[in-house]
DNA sequence: ATTTATTGCATAACATGTTATATAACTTCC
DNA sequence: GGAAGTTATATAACATGTTATGCAATAAAT
């Protein structure tokens, strides 16, 4: 058994850690997608959430929207763009810019996943860490622990369980 | 002024959002490690650190305590090894296994870095959250809005003023 | 009005993570 | 003790983030 040092390290590895576990969640959220059969990655997901939220977005309103840099975008929307979730059109006012817009697709696609796969992750990611408290690093600990012990695809069984 | 839709997801893009942060943090440190005239990497630390406090690893074992896959770890001690930072050697029992140490070239760097720039980083970070405490999203979002507003790099100063 | 600066997007090059797989070195099991 | 399985590492192929830079469209300046 060897020693976790990004974990024993704390503050000094924070980025590290966060990186690590996000890109943890994100696997684990992937596979539930993949379990209810959607076609989609799910760092594709807040691309067609933000259009659904604000309506059509250019390039770089939604690289802003998404917290990524502007050639990012670029390619995750090329993407949605082959998948037909989205369209892009030049601006009437302004040929630079292009405003991405929902297919019809892109629209059904995020109403069903409303309906049936966010609440689901939402449900699980808040029944890792919903309830935690206290300083960050005890709750990173925690959610790491927990996504060892039970990953997210099995959180939303146990959950109905109960119920 | 466009909307965040990542946060304003909360738990259902909570993998994205913590990737998106520790990517921010890490770049934040690198900074930090740049202005110190360090030729490292912020990613490459937890694999001098993992030596240090353990002795000589395998390319799994170092897989395992810094928390990425082996072909991640194969990679960055390849890096290690051109920066003469490591040495790697055959184990005498198992020729498979091969041991990574560090030269006396990366103990001096280890040794320094304990010294004058991981106490720096560390305290940059307890700075911006470590006094935080609460539900994690609302940390995370102090956590953003920290970084925003006052770059680690600049975190260290700003305590020292106060001296 | 035409030159100059700025803006928005695309693209290239790179960083660093992943999974899948090949290969060599050890173990196991008749 | 040799065939078959397992393990450790390397490598290839891919994903998805970044910075740097080019080009076209617009805005600003003289």
């Amino acid at each position: 058994m060897v020693e976790d040092v990004v974990r024993t390290l704390g503050f000094l590895c924070m980025g590290s850690r966060l990186r690590r576990i996000g890109e943890r969640l994100q696997a684990d959220t992937q596979q539930v997608i993949d379990e209810a059969g959607l076609g989609i990655q799910a760092g594709q997901y807040p691309f067609l959430a933000a259009i659904d939220r604000s309506g059509p977005l250019t390039i770089g309103e939604l690289a802003q929207a998404v917290g990524i840099t502007q050639p990012g975008a670029t390619r995750t929307i090329g993407q949605l763009l082959e998948l037909g979730y989205v369209d892009m059109q030049p601006a009437p006012d302004d040929q630079r810019r292009r405003l991405v817009s929902l297919t019809d697709k892109g629209q059904d696609l995020v109403d069903h996943s409303k309906k049936v796969i966010w609440p689901r992750i939402a449900a699980a990611v808040a029944d890792l860490c919903g309830d935690l408290d206290g300083p960050i690093l005890e709750q990173l600990a925690a959610i790491e622990d927990g996504l060892a012990t039970v990953p997210l695809a099995r959180r939303n069984a146990a959950k109905e369980e109960n119920s």
